[in-house]
This record gives C-alpha cells, sequence and structure tokens, in this order.
RNA sequence: GGACGAUUAGCUCAGCUGGUUAGAGCACUGCAUUCACAUUGCAGGGGUCGGAGGUUCGAAUCCUCCAUCGUCCACCA
C-alpha cells in the first residue's frame, strides 16, 4: 500500500479546499489567455474562444440565477480552455441604473429623511458611487467563490470611463445618422419614479375596473366608452370606423361641447384602428394620453391637449379639478355626468394596468420631450457581414434584428425562442432610451437658446448646457461585447475575440438584452455580438415556485457553497437542467452532489492507496482483454461526453459523467480489479493499477469543467513527473 | 386576442436526427456490511410515455384535433 496524502484519509472538506484552489489558479494567471500562450499552454494561432459575463447588477448579491449562469459558463470556458482554445472569459458588472438608484434614495430617505433633490445631482451621484463600489466587491468575491475562472485582468463596469467613451461614441453615430431623435411623444411616466420607462419595463396587473358609458353633453350625437372619464378633459375627437354606417353620417362635422365644465372642440374622425364592435364603436380619442390616440391624432393632424402632469395630478383649466389626483378627478367627473343625466351605462370589467417594474407606480402615458432610437428608419449600412444583409445597402435597425437571427448570423438555443424573438421585433416600437434620473451615462447633448451640439466631449465655448437626462442603462448593456474589448479603438482584443462565441443568459432578458445587442452590433461593427445564443431557464424551489423575498423561499449559493461545496451546488444546477427550461432546486438535491464529491474523493484513495507500482507516466502494459474492453469502454464515453459538450448539451454531459463514475468506475471496475491488485501476479496486478489510474484520470479531467475544486485539488496528489494544474490540461481524446 | 412551451415511475426530470424488453436522481422494499466510501454496496417493486385519430415495417419521438397547466407578447378605448 502507497502512502497518502494525510487528508485523503478524511472525508472530503470542501470548506477547507476551495478558497485555496482558487487562488492557486489566480496566481497561475491561465485565467488570461495571455498568460496561457507565454507560457505554452495555448498556441497562439489558436482558435479563439469568447464568453463575456453577462454582467451582474453592481449593488446586487448572488442569487441561484447568478449561480446558475456562472456554472454553465465556467463549464463551457473550462471546457475549451483544456482544449487548446485561445479562451478568454470577461467579467464584469453592471451599473443598473434605476434600480441602483432607487434603492440608494430609499436608502438615504430613511436614515436622513432627505431626498435627492435636497442632495443635489453631485452629492447624490458621490453617495451611489461609494455605494456601487463597496457592493462590487461582495458581487466579485461571490462569483469568485463558485469557481468562475473569468479573466479579472480584462473586467469592465458598464459606467466606467472607457464604457463612457463607447457610450458617447455610438449616441454620436447614430445621432449623426439620424437613428437617435428627440422629440415628443407618448411615453410611458412613472409618477412614483418621475422617470420614463421603456415598454419592457412594463408590467402588467388585472384589476377590476369600471366602465363607462356616456356623452359628452345632451346635444352629442355620439356615445363613448371609457374606464378613464378623467383624461376625457382632454379629448380633441371621437373616432369611428370608416364602414361603420351607424356613424358616417358624422365623419368631418366638429362640434363645441362643454363637458363637465370644460370647454371641448371635437371633430369627428374615421379611422381603420377602431374596432366598431367594442363598446359604442366609438372611440374618444384623448391624444395626450393615450398611445394610440397619439398615433391617431397624428394621422388627422388632431391638436393635443395634456390635462394630467407628471405628478398624476390633474392640469386642466378648471377650479374643481385642478391639482386633484386622477382618482378623484375620475370621482368627480361620474358624478358630474350622473347629475347632469349624460351616463349611459356603467359596468365592471377585468382590466390590466401598467406598473412599472422597479417603482411598482402607475404608469401614466405622457407627451413628453425624449430621446429615441428609431428602429424603423432607414439608413445606408456602409459595412456589413451580417448575412442577408449588403454592405452599402440601405435597411433598418429592425431588419438587422432579424437578418442576423433568420440567416442564422445567431443561432439561439433552444431554437424555439427564435419564434419568440421575431414575435417581438415584428411588435417593436421606436426604443425610449432617456431617463429622468441622475445615476446612468448621460445624454452627450448640449444646448445653447437653439442652437444643439451632440459630442463625445462637451463644447468649450461659454453658455452651453448639457441635456440632464441619463441614458437607459440597456443602452450601455447593449455595447457589451465590443465595448469591453477595448471599442471604439482598434484593439487587437477586438480583432481576436469579437464576435464571442456564446451569449449565455436566461431567456427572460431575451427582449431587454439580447434583441439589442444584436442590434447594437450590427450597427456599429456590422456583425454578429455572438455566434449563439444559450438561454437558461429560472431556478425555481423545491415546489417550483420562483424564489423571491417577500416569499423568503430563496436558496442562497453562498450558503450552499459553505455547507455542501461549491462543486456540488454546480452539479445540482447543471444536471438534467435543459436549456431554456425552469429547474428546481432544494438543499436535499445538492446534497446529493455532495455525496458525489466524497464518492470521487474515496475513489481517487482507493486508486492510490493501490496503484502504487505505476504513475501517470508509466507507459501502457500489456492488457488483459477485459482491460482492453475497460479502455474501450472509457474511449466511448469520452466520445459521448465530448460530442455532448460540443453540442452545448451540458445537462447530459454532467449526468453521463456522473453515472460513468459511480456505476461503472466505482461500482463496477474497481470492485473487479479487486482480487488482482491483491493478487500474486505481478504483471496482472500492475496492468490493473494501470487502468485504474487512466480510468481515474481521465474522469477528473473530464469532471474539471463541472466541479472543478475538487477535481484539481485530487489532480494535485497524483503520482506524475509534471506537477501543472488540471485547469490546462489537455481534453482527453482516447482515440 | 396572439404566440410559445409542458403533460413520461410516488416526486423532480432526461430521452439529440422515429429503431431491439422506455431511463436517471430522490423516495420505497428486502438483504449485506471490520475489506476506498453508511456521504456505502447488492437485489427489487413501480410507467398501456395527458386523450383521440393519422403517417410508418416500426411512434414517447412526426402530423391533426382535444384537454389541462405554465410562460411570454399585445392590450380595447
Amino acid at each position: 500500500m502507497a502512502d497518502l496524502p494525510e487528508k485523503l484519509s478524511k472525508p472530503y472538506d470542501s470548506t477547507s479546499t476551495e478558497a485555496r484552489i482558487y487562488e492557486r489558479w489566480s496566481e497561475s494567471g491561465f485565467f488570461n489567455p495571455d498568460t496561457c500562450i507565454e507560457k505554452g499552454v495555448t498556441k497562439p494561432d489558436a482558435e479563439p474562444y469568447t464568453i463575456v459575463l453577462p454582467p451582474p447588477n453592481v449593488t446586487g448579491i448572488l442569487h441561484m440565477g447568478h449561480a446558475l449562469m456562472i456554472t454553465i459558463q465556467d463549464v463551457m470556458i473550462r471546457y475549451a480552455r483544456m482544449s487548446g482554445k485561445r479562451t478568454l472569459w470577461l467579467p464584469g458588472t453592471d451599473h443598473a441604473a434605476i434600480a441602483t438608484q432607487s434603492k440608494v434614495e430609499k436608502d438615504i430617505y430613511k436614515k436622513e429623511g432627505k431626498s435627492r433633490h435636497d442632495l443635489g445631482r453631485e452629492e447624490l451621484l458621490r453617495r451611489i458611487e461609494q455605494f456601487a463600489q463597496e457592493s462590487h466587491d461582495t458581487i466579485v468575491s461571490q462569483i469568485k467563490s463558485f469557481g468562475a475562472s473569468c479573466d479579472w485582468s480584462r473586467e469592465a463596469f458598464t459606467l466606467d470611463a472607457a464604457r463612457n467613451r463607447a457610450v458617447n461614441t455610438v449616441f454620436k453615430k447614430m445621432y449623426d445618422d439620424g437613428l437617435i431623435v428627440r422629440k415628443h411623444r407618448i411615453v410611458n411616466w412613472d409618477p412614483k419614479g418621475q422617470t420614463t420607462i421603456s415598454d419592457d419595463e412594463i408590467v402588467y396587473e388585472e384589476r377590476k375596473a369600471m366602465m363607462y358609458t356616456f356623452k359628452y353633453s345632451k346635444d352629442f350625437p355620439i356615445a363613448i366608452s371609457t374606464t378613464r372619464p378623467e383624461t376625457k378633459v382632454g379629448d380633441t375627437a371621437v373616432a369611428v370606423h370608416p364602414d361603420d354606417a351607424r356613424y358616417q353620417q358624422f365623419v368631418g362635422k366638429e362640434y363645441h361641447v362643454t363637458f363637465c365644465g370644460v370647454p371641448l372642440h371635437i371633430k369627428i374622425i374615421a379611422d381603420k384602428e377602431v374596432d366598431p364592435a367594442f363598446g359604442t364603436g366609438a372611440l374618444g380619442v384623448t391624444p395626450a394620453h393615450s398611445q394610440i390616440d397619439w398615433e391617431m391624432s397624428e394621422r388627422h393632424n388632431l391638436p393635443v391637449i395634456q390635462v394630467i402632469n407628471e405628478f398624476a395630478k390633474m392640469m386642466v383649466d378648471n377650479d374643481e379639478l385642478r391639482g386633484k389626483k386622477t382618482t378623484e378627478a375620475r370621482e368627480i367627473i361620474v358624478q358630474c355626468l350622473r347629475d347632469e343625466n349624460l351616463l349611459i351605462k356603467e359596468e365592471e370589467i377585468a382590466q390590466n394596468i401598467s406598473t412599472a417594474e422597479r417603482t411598482g407606480g402607475i404608469v401614466e402615458p405622457l407627451p413628453k420631450l425624449q430621446w429615441w432610437v428609431a428602429v424603423n428608419k432607414p439608413f445606408t449600412i456602409p459595412h456589413s457581414e451580417i448575412s442577408g444583409i449588403a454592405s452599402g445597402s440601405q435597411t433598418t435597425l429592425k431588419e438587422i434584428m432579424r437578418a442576423a437571427v433568420a440567416e442564422k448570423g445567431v443561432g439561439i438555443i433552444p431554437e424555439h425562442f427564435e419564434k419568440t424573438y421575431f414575435h417581438w421585433i415584428e411588435n417593436l416600437r421606436d426604443w425610449c432610451i432617456s431617463r429622468q434620473i441622475w445615476y446612468g451615462h448621460r445624454i452627450p447633448v448640449w444646448y445653447r437658446d437653439e442652437e444643439v451640439y451632440c459630442g463625445l466631449e462637451a463644447p468649450t465655448d461659454a453658455g452651453w448646457e448639457q441635456d440632464p437626462d441619463t441614458l437607459d442603462t440597456w443602452f450601455s448593456s447593449s455595447l457589451w461585447t465590443f465595448s469591453t474589448l477595448g471599442w471604439p479603438d482598434a484593439t487587437e482584443d477586438l480583432k481576436i475575440y469579437h464576435p464571442t462565441n456564446v451569449l449565455e443568459t436566461g431567456y427572460e432578458i431575451l427582449f431587454f438584452w439580447v434583441a439589442r445587442m444584436i442590434l447594437m452590433t450590427g450597427y456599429t461593427l456590422g456583425t454578429v455580438p455572438f455566434r449563439t445564443v444559450y438561454l437558461h431557464g429560472t431556478v425555481r424551489d423545491a415546489q417550483g415556485r420562483k424564489m423571491s423575498k417577500s416569499l423568503g423561499n430563496g436558496i442562497d449559493p453562498i450558503e450552499i457553497a459553505q455547507k455542501f461545496g461549491a462543486d456540488a451546488g454546480r452539479m445540482a444546477l447543471v444536471v438534467g437542467n435543459t436549456p431554456g427550461t425552469d429547474s428546481r432546486i432544494s438543499e436535499d438535491k445538492v446534497k446529493a452532489y455532495k455525496h458525489f464529491s466524497n464518492k470521487i474523493w474515496n475513489a481517487t484513495r482507493f486508486v492510490l492507496a493501490n496503484a502504487e507500482d505505476v504513475t501517470l507516466d508509466t507507459p501502457r502494459p500489456v492488457l488483459t482483454p477485459r482491460d482492453e474492453a475497460i479502455m474501450t469502454e472509457l474511449a466511448a464515453a469520452t466520445v459521448s461526453v465530448t460530442t455532448h459538450l460540443d453540442n452545448l448539451r451540458l445537462h447530459l454531459a454532467s449526468e453521463e459523467l456522473y453515472h460513468y463514475f459511480w456505476h461503472t468506475f466505482a461500482d463496477v471496475i474497481i470492485e473487479e480489479m479487486k482480487p488482482r491488485l491483491n493478487g500474486s501476479d505481478a504483471d496482472s496486478k500492475k496492468a490493473a493499477q494501470w487502468v485504474l489510474l487512466q480510468v481515474l484520470t481521465t474522469n477528473l479531467k473530464m469532471l474539471h469543467p463541472f466541479i472543478p475544486f475538487i477535481t484539481e485539488e485530487l489532480w494535485g496528489m497524483l503520482p506524475r513527473e509534471n506537477k501543472s494544474l488540471l485547469i490546462i490540461e489537455p481534453w482527453p481524446n482516447l482515440q
């Protein structure tokens, strides 16, 4: 029996191992592809393999979704690195503008009773940045504790100076091309957060509402319906369907009415958007407070009268209504309709109301002067490598997004999400990118009287005032694959590592982020940002519920890592977890993989204790037919696992490895070798030892991307000349 | 209203391009156990793959319809 390292005689202790192993990897420099080339691990002309880490919010803490994303990406990266590729995993964090600012504002208000206006722009920003910095260190150390082999020397932040230059450069380019425009439109205004939000930041909540059918006045010929009578003091038209026989006689006529004390001028218009079957078939047009009414007013040149302000209060010229909350105004107007006998019908209906995702405020559609990315506006793209989009051709941003996926420049896993993607693009409207908050990339536009200047720096002459707004946080995130590689400079990194290989993220941000990355990269570089999008599902609790603070059912990945080991947590997250499908996790599940760690630990202990006659450098001895069969089976398993990994079927690769190690290697191979190890036939014994060591090491290598800590630890104990780390060991190829 | 997905053992889920008796983990039952590991081993029970049709020599897998559940998008005034 060979002498064993002392610690092998005890059960595997992940807590004392993982931090130490991570430290060794960090010191080795192998997370950085440049170091790998310097040290001869990777060939300089090797095929590059790049993943950019979807940046977690700088103010967040690690949750199970992050843990899953880190695990999947780390598996892909470690596999690529071991396969000899020039492998870069570029990490970073996101400033998450609205989320971060509102959190800090809340904290300050709680502790000091001060609002952002009490502090002023500069002081608030100073406080937010301080908070972001502290919080940054927490999340980065948590990412590391899960084993992420990111190149931290290239770490980026969506709001640092380099990214700001990229943001301003893209903004100016789009501005000059007429694709970023400033105009009045109906925006989604969040009265609680006092900012605009994009269509995607709206969450619909079903509530009961009252639908009122009425006439503006006794002599007005047409009745209309609404759930928001208070907006009706801003009506400028009534729209009917052009083919609706009931109303044709009125089309084109104009009426002066006094509606609950407010004088209105109503024109009757015909518009195809009106559904003749809904309500009375006539729609009261309120251009200032409804998206489709605004569009109608543009088609028919109707005046716009704003009657609700940014605080969701009435701003109509009427003493009874002015300054009232919309809900109060609604009651006043309904009462007035009753008093004047104008109310024809009221019925309770279920209605979806729009709320702001971040603040929960009820969204008020308001006309505002904002900055927009025009997605349907034709422009000439000078250079394009995207199939379906020719260099020098006229196209639109929407078309770039569509073509990139339709022409297979970008493949989505699972494939069925491509349909969802196309469906979203068809319905896409212009993207509102300005936000009335202070934390974020400030819009690089300056005003002086009627003059407007867009540039990377402030104009040097006097009298210019910068636009007070900041950009939607997704604007900077959408540049992430190339802004992190040094663009707008023509860096080596950009040349080598872009387009990236895989974007791995949750399906819930397919629209928010993935689509916009395709848009921005296509526009800016004329390429796709990545070849493959791998979408993971949501990690749920054991009962299948979403993890949430209010339910208190969250499982903390850091706690899991401390209790069972990050390796066990990683296995539990990845085995049987198919792309695009939600998964469940529980402590029991993680525990099962802690057992697996222990199984590996003990099997290794057994092999090392009994293989004293061989090392990894021992040439292949004469094998028995059964040994040959074992080696053939091992080779087959290697091919199968490799194929699964090449096809990003991580759930199958991990399951197969688990099963092979436990139920083939440990249960069968080791058991049947025991008599030979204890027997007197020296040749047979040596062959058995050699086979055991081969099967073990091949398994440690293949398991390494999934459970990097324990495999690296055991690798360090194997008998061999070369004491290099497992992280850079070549991927097994037994054919 | 539109789209997408799911429905396989008690539970949670695999099953890649259709191919011999449908798999795993957990749970369950019985047995074993100073020999790497009780964070163990061996053996076993348990499924007409949601329903109905169809294509095929052959269907959990492809097509049609239905049912139930879930998700996303749009939002109707």
